[in-house]
RNA sequence: GCCCAAGUGGCGGAAUAGGUAGACGCACAGGACUUAAAAUCCUGCGGGUGUAAUAACCCGUGCCGGUUCAAGUCCGGCCUUGGGCACCA
C-alpha cells in the first residue's frame, strides 16, 4: 500500500469535488455543527495533540454526514499574536507575511492529515474583513458601557512591555515567559465582564460540559452572598462601607482594616500617623503580586488613629491599614472579627486587639433536665519536647486533658490554673491563647446526671519559671499523667469537649463554620442561617447596610501595548473625550511600521505611526487609540462567523445564526477554561441581548481532549526534544490514516496519553491487516455468511455508539475483533465488506475510500450512507453465565437464553464442581440474575 | 489550606441501573511458512500453590473499614498523583 499516493489522489478528489463543501442555505436536513478550537499559527506547524481533538471531530462529522446531516465543520487562525510580532521586530519584515506563512503551512498540514473542513469558510483573525466586526462588536460593547476607558491597578509586565488580563498572570507571573509582572495605575481599556457574572454563572447549568471546567468557571467568577454594611468614622462625616459575608457576627466585630490604597486613608488619617501611614502605602505600592502573596505568613499593618463605630452597638473599633485587604475585591475595606476568622485573629494578635467570641460550638447531645454549670479544660504544652499534658483514666474516661467546674466568684482563669495544680502540681505557667467557649452536652456516669457545660480552653506554655510540686489527690481521680505527642492526642482523646478545645489550641481564630451566638443581643441562641437573616433585616431596617452579592471577576484587561493585534477603533480628541471611528470607516487597519518593537514605558509601537495617530474628526484634533486589543478578542465570536464568513453588511445573518447555532460539539484544551471560554460565553451573551445573534450560549456541548504526552510521560516540548513527536513525520512514514488511528486507539480522550512508538507501528499493522483483507485474500464474495453475521450488527452498533459518545478506542476495539473474526473465516461478503468500510472511513478516511473504489463504487465513499445494525441479528440464543457458591466463582454453564429460572437453578447444581462446593451444607438460597450470573448461598 | 478529577497486569487501556475483572492492542514467549531473516499467519500470556498435563485451590482493581447473596463499581475514613483557586472578607 502506497499510502502517499493514495492520500494525495483523495486530497486533491475531495478538493475537486467539493465533497465536503456545506451548502448552508439548506435547512432541509437537520444540522450538525461541530467546531475545533483554531489554532495559532506557530512556525512550528502542528504538533502531536493538534490531530488528536481534530480528528474526533472530524470522525464524528463524517458520521454525521453520513447518517444525513448537514455538517458544519469549518478551520480558521487566530492569527494575532506575540511570536509574529517578535519576529517583525528581528526581521523588520511585516508580521502578516511570517503569519500567511505559517498559515500555509497549517493549512498543507491539516489538508494532509485529511479533515474534512470546507475551507471556502477559513477564517483568520488577522484578516481586515474579519477584525472589521471584531472592532464592530468594541463598538457595540463601548456604546453600551461595557467597554470603559478607566485607570485602575493593572497587570504591568515590564519584560514583555504590555499590560496583561488576570488570566494571563499565573502566580504572579507572566503566563507566555514567566516573567514578573507588577500592579500599576493605568489608563486602560477594560470589558465589564462582572456586569455578566450572573449570566454567566446561570449559563452553565444548561450545559453539556465536563463538570471540572463548569467548576473552575464558578471558581473564578467567585459568587458569595452577603451584606454591605456602613461604618461611620467616630468625630467626622466620613463613612466607609464594609462587605462582609458574615454580618452575623457584627458583634464580634472589634476593629476594621481599608486596603492601603482605600480613598479614604488619607482623608480620616490623625496628623500623628500620617508619615507612617504613608511609608505603608508607598511600601504595599512596591511589591508585586508575587511578593505580596508569599508574604502572608506575617501580618503587617498601621493605626490610622482614627476609629469607626461599630453600628450594632456604636462601639468605637480601631482602624487600620494592611495589605491582607485587597483593594480589588468587594469595598476595600473590612470589619474585623478576630475570634472567627485566622486572619484577623493573627493581626489581632499582633497588635493587641481585642477578641469577642460571638459564635459557639455545640458538641455532645441534648438530653432534658440538664444540670447547667461552667467549666473549664486546660491544655498545658512543653514546647521543648513538643509534648502535651493528658490524663488517663483508662477505663473510667479515656485520655483527657485537665478539666474542672469553675466555682462561684472564680474566673475561668483562676479555675483552670487551680485545676492544673490541684491535679497536676504545676505552677507558674505561661497562658498562650484563651479559646473559644464551647458550649457542650454530656452524661456523667458516676454522678448519673445529664450536663450542660459552658466550658472555656486554655492554652497554657511551661516556661523556665513554671515549677512542679507533689499532689494531693482524692480517691476517686484515679488517672495517671502522660505528656504524650500530639498525633497520640489526635487518635486517643475521643472526647468531642476535649477534642474540639485541642484543635481550637492548634487553629486560633478557626471557628468560622455555624455555631450557637452569643454576646451578641438580639441574634444570641440564633444559628447561622438564621442570624445573618435577621441581621440583614436589622440593618435594611435601620438603614445601615442591605444584602450583597459580590463577584470575584474583575474587569477583562483588554488593552496591549502591542503592534500585532485588532486596533480599537476609538479616537482621543484633544479636549479629553472619546469618539468612535464611525461604522463605514471599519475596519480600522493596522499601519504599516518602520520599526516594530514595543517600549518599555508602557508606550504602544503604534505610537510611532503618526500619520495614523494624528486625525482630525469633525474639525477637532485627536489621537487615535494605539494599544490594540487581546489576543481573546477574534477567538470571542469566531464561531459566528463561519456560519457567514463573506458577509459585509453584518457579522452573520440572523436567520443563519438561528438555523446553525449553537455549535453542537466543541473540542479543545482545557487550558482555555477561563480565558477563551468564559470571554468567547460573555461576548455571545451580550450580542444576544443586543439582538445580534439568537442564542445566549455558543457551545452546547464541550468536550477536552488530554494531552499527549512524551514516551516518557512527560509533556512534549523544549524541556525533552528527544522525546518529542512530529506528527508530520509520521505521516510520512505510516500514513495520515495511521496517525489518525492510533492517536483515537490510544485511549480515551479526555485523559492524557503517553506516545509509544509501538502502538504506531500495532496501529499500521491493523491498516495493513484491513487492506490484505481487501486486496490480497481471496475471500470476498457475494454469498453470505452467517457466521459472522452477529459479529458484523454488533459492530455497526457498537461503533455507531460509541463514535457518538467520542468512545474511539472502544469503537477501534470492536473493528479490530470483527477482522480477526473475518480472518478466520474462508468467505467475507461483500455487503459486510463495504460496511466495514464504512465504520473505518471517519477515523481512516484515505484507505477506506481507496478500498471502496477498488471495490467499484464510483463516488466518494463520504457519501454513502451509514449503515444501520439489526437488533434482532445481535440477540445471542446461547450464553455463558458464571455460577458462584457464597459468592466465589465455582463454574460457568452454557444455558439458553429463554431457560427458566428453575431449570438455570438445576443445570447449576448439577455441574461437578458446584457440587463438590456444597456437598454437605445447607442450601440457603439460591440467586439466579437472568442472563448475568447464578449463584448459591449455603451455610 | 479549600474545590475538582483520577489511581486496574510489564505497558496503553476494557468492564459502572453492583453480577464470570483484565476486552482490544503493545511487549514478551512458543509454533507455522522460509535456505535464512524480515514480513505474515496461528497459539500462549495477572501473581502464586499444584499437576506428567489437565483439574482444582489461594491472592488480586492505591490503603483501612462498612453495606450486600455478590463491590473495580455503593458508603465512611485515609494515602498518592494531576488540575484549579488561594490573605476573596
Amino acid at each position: 500500500m502506497n499510502t502517499k499516493e493514495i492520500e494525495e489522489k483523495w486530497i486533491k478528489y475531495w478538493e475537486e469535488n467539493e465533497t465536503f463543501k456545506t451548502d448552508i442555505n439548506d435547512f432541509s436536513k437537520p444540522k450538525f455543527y461541530a467546531l475545533d478550537m483554531f489554532p495559532y499559527p506557530s512556525g512550528v506547524g502542528l504538533h502531536a495533540g493538534h490531530p488528536e481533538g481534530y480528528t474526533a471531530t472530524d470522525i464524528v462529522c463524517r458520521m454525521k454526514k453520513m447518517q444525513g446531516y448537514n455538517v458544519l465543520h469549518p478551520m480558521g487562525f487566530d492569527s494575532f499574536g506575540l511570536p509574529a510580532e517578535q519576529y517583525a521586530i528581528k526581521t523588520g519584515n511585516h508580521p502578516a507575511k511570517f503569519t500567511n506563512e505559517n498559515i500555509a503551512t497549517f493549512k498543507h498540514q491539516l489538508k494532509t492529515l485529511g479533515f474534512s473542513y470546507d475551507w471556502q469558510r477559513e477564517i483568520s483573525t488577522s484578516d481586515a474583513s474579519y477584525y472589521k466586526w471584531t472592532q464592530w462588536i468594541f463598538k457595540r460593547l463601548y456604546e453600551k458601557g461595557l467597554a470603559k476607558y478607566v485607570d485602575m491597578p493593572v497587570n504591568w509586565c515590564e519584560e514583555l512591555g504590555t499590560v496583561l488580563s488576570n488570566d494571563e498572570v499565573i502566580n504572579g507571573k507572566s503566563e507566555r515567559g514567566g516573567y514578573p509582572v507588577v500592579r500599576k495605575n493605568m489608563k486602560q481599556w477594560v470589558i465589564d465582564i462582572p456586569k455578566y457574572a450572573e449570566k454567566l454563572l446561570n449559563g452553565l447549568d444548561n450545559l453539556d460540559w465536563p463538570l471540572s471546567t463548569k467548576e473552575i468557571q464558578k471558581n473564578w467568577i467567585g459568587k458569595s452572598i452577603g451584606a454591605l454594611v456602613t461604618f461611620k468614622v467616630a468625630g467626622t462625616k466620613e463613612e466607609f462601607k464594609v462587605f462582609t459575608t458574615r454580618c452575623d457576627t457584627l458583634f464580634g466585630a472589634t476593629y476594621c482594616v481599608l486596603s492601603p490604597e482605600h480613598e479614604l486613608v488619607e482623608k480620616i488619617t490623625v496628623p500623628s500617623q500620617k508619615e507612617e501611614v504613608a511609608k505603608y502605602q508607598k511600601e504595599c505600592s512596591l511589591k508585586s503580586d508575587l511578593e505580596r502573596t508569599e508574604l502572608n505568613k506575617e501580618k503587617t499593618g498601621v493605626f490610622l488613629g482614627a476609629y469607626a463605630i461599630n453600628p450594632v452597638n456604636q462601639k468605637e473599633i480601631p482602624i487600620y491599614i494592611s495589605d491582607y485587604v485587597l483593594a480589588s475585591y468587594g469595598t476595600g475595606a473590612i470589619m474585623a472579627v478576630p475570634a472567627h476568622d485566622e486572619r484577623d485573629y493573627d493581626f489581632a494578635q499582633k497588635f493587641n486587639i481585642p477578641i469577642i467570641q460571638v459564635l459557639e460550638e455545640v458538641t455532645g447531645e441534648v438530653h432534658e433536665n440538664e444540670t447547667k454549670k461552667n467549666s473549664i479544660v486546660a491544655i498545658v504544652y512543653d514546647e521543648e519536647k513538643d509534648l502535651y499534658l493528658t490524663l488517663n483514666w483508662h477505663e473510667l474516661g479515656g485520655r483527657l486533658f485537665i478539666g474542672g467546674t469553675i466555682k462561684e466568684n472564680e474566673s475561668a482563669t483562676s479555675c483552670a490554673l487551680r485545676e492544673i495544680k490541684e491535679e497536676t502540681g504545676w505552677e507558674n505557667l505561661e497562658l498562650v491563647h484563651t479559646l473559644p467557649i464551647i458550649n457542650h452536652h454530656y452524661y456523667a456516669y458516676n454522678k448519673d446526671k445529664y450536663f450542660n457545660i459552658e466550658s472555656t480552653g486554655f492554652f497554657f506554655k511551661i516556661t523556665k519559671n513554671s515549677i512542679k510540686s507533689e499532689t494531693n489527690l482524692d480517691d476517686d481521680e484515679k488517672f495517671d499523667i502522660e505528656w504524650v505527642p500530639k498525633d497520640v492526642i489526635e487518635n486517643e482523646v475521643k472526647d468531642s469537649l476535649h477534642a474540639k478545645t485541642f484543635y481550637y489550641a492548634l487553629n486560633p481564630g478557626a471557628m468560622e463554620g455555624d455555631g450557637s451566638h452569643i454576646n451578641s443581643e438580639f441574634l444570641n441562641g440564633l444559628n447561622k442561617e438564621e442570624a445573618i437573616k435577621k441581621m440583614i433585616e436589622w440593618l435594611e431596617e435601620k438603614g445601615l447596610g442591605k444584602k450583597q452579592v459580590n463577584y470575584r471577576l474583575r474587569e477583562w484587561i483588554f488593552a496591549r501595548q502591542r503592534y500585532w493585534g485588532e486596533p480599537i477603533p476609538v479616537v482621543h480628541m484633544d479636549d479629553g473625550s472619546i469618539k468612535l471611528v464611525p461604522d463605514e470607516d471599519l475596519p480600522l487597519v493596522l499601519p504599516e511600521l518602520e520599526d516594530y518593537s514595543p517600549s518599555k514605558t508602557g508606550a504602544s509601537p503604534l505610537e510611532k505611526a503618526t500619520n495614523w495617530v494624528n486625525v482630525t474628526v469633525d474639525g477637532q484634533k485627536g489621537k487615535r487609540e494605539t494599544s490594540t486589543m487581546p489576543g481573546s478578542a477574534g477567538s470571542s465570536w469566531y464561531f459566528l462567523r463561519y456560519i457567514d464568513p463573506h458577509n459585509d453588511e453584518k457579522l452573520a445573518d440572523y436567520k443563519l445564526l438561528e438555523h446553525w447555532m449553537p455549535v453542537d460539539l466543541y473540542v479543545g484544551g482545557p487550558e482555555h477554561a477561563v480565558g477563551h471560554l468564559l470571554y468567547s460565553r460573555m461576548w455571545n451573551n451580550f450580542l444576544y441581548d443586543e439582538g445580534i445573534v439568537p442564542y445566549a450560549e455558543p457551545f452546547k456541548k464541550l468536550v477536552h481532549q488530554g494531552m499527549i504526552l512524551g514516551s516518557n510521560g512527560i509533556k512534549m516540548g523544549k524541556r525533552y526534544p528527544e522525546y518529542s513527536v512530529n506528527p508530520m513525520d509520521i505521516v510520512d512514514q505510516y500514513g495520515a490514516d495511521t496517525l489518525r488511528f492510533y492517536e483515537m486507539f490510544m485511549g480515551p480522550l479526555q485523559a492524557d496519553k503517553p506516545w509509544n512508538d509501538n502502538g504506531v507501528v500495532g496501529s499500521k499493522k491493523f491498516l495493513d491487516r484491513v487492506w490484505n483483507l481487501y486486496i490480497n485474500e481471496n475471500k470476498l464474495t457475494d454469498n453470505d455468511n452467517k457466521n459472522l453475521e452477529k459479529i458484523y450488527h454488533k459492530t455497526i452498533k457498537k461503533v455507531t455508539n460509541d463514535y457518538e459518545t467520542l468512545n474511539f478506542n472502544t469503537a477501534i476495539s470492536q473493528m479490530m475483533i470483527f477482522i480477526n473474526a473475518v480472518y478466520k473465516e474462508k468467505e467475507y461478503p461483500r455487503y459486510m465488506a463495504l460496511d466495514f468500510l464504512k465504520l473505518l472511513n471517519p477515523i481512516c478516511p484515505f484507505i477506506t475510500e481507496e478500498l471502496w473504489q477498488r471495490l467499484g463504487n464510483d463516488a466518494s465513499i463520504a457519501n454513502a450512507s451509514w449503515p444501520v445494525w439489526d437488533e434482532s441479528k445481535i440477540v445471542d440464543d446461547q450464553i455463558e453465565i458464571g455460577v458462584q457458591v457464597n459468592g466465589k466463582l465455582r463454574a460457568s454453564i452454557t444455558i439458553d437464553v429463554d431457560l427458566s429460572e428453575e431449570e438455570i437453578k438445576n443445570k447449576a447444581l448439577d455441574t461437578d464442581n458446584v457440587k463438590k462446593h456444597i456437598e454437605g451444607k445447607e442450601i440457603v438460597k439460591i440467586i439466579v440474575i437472568k442472563n448475568k450470573i447464578v449463584n448459591i448461598v449455603v451455610k
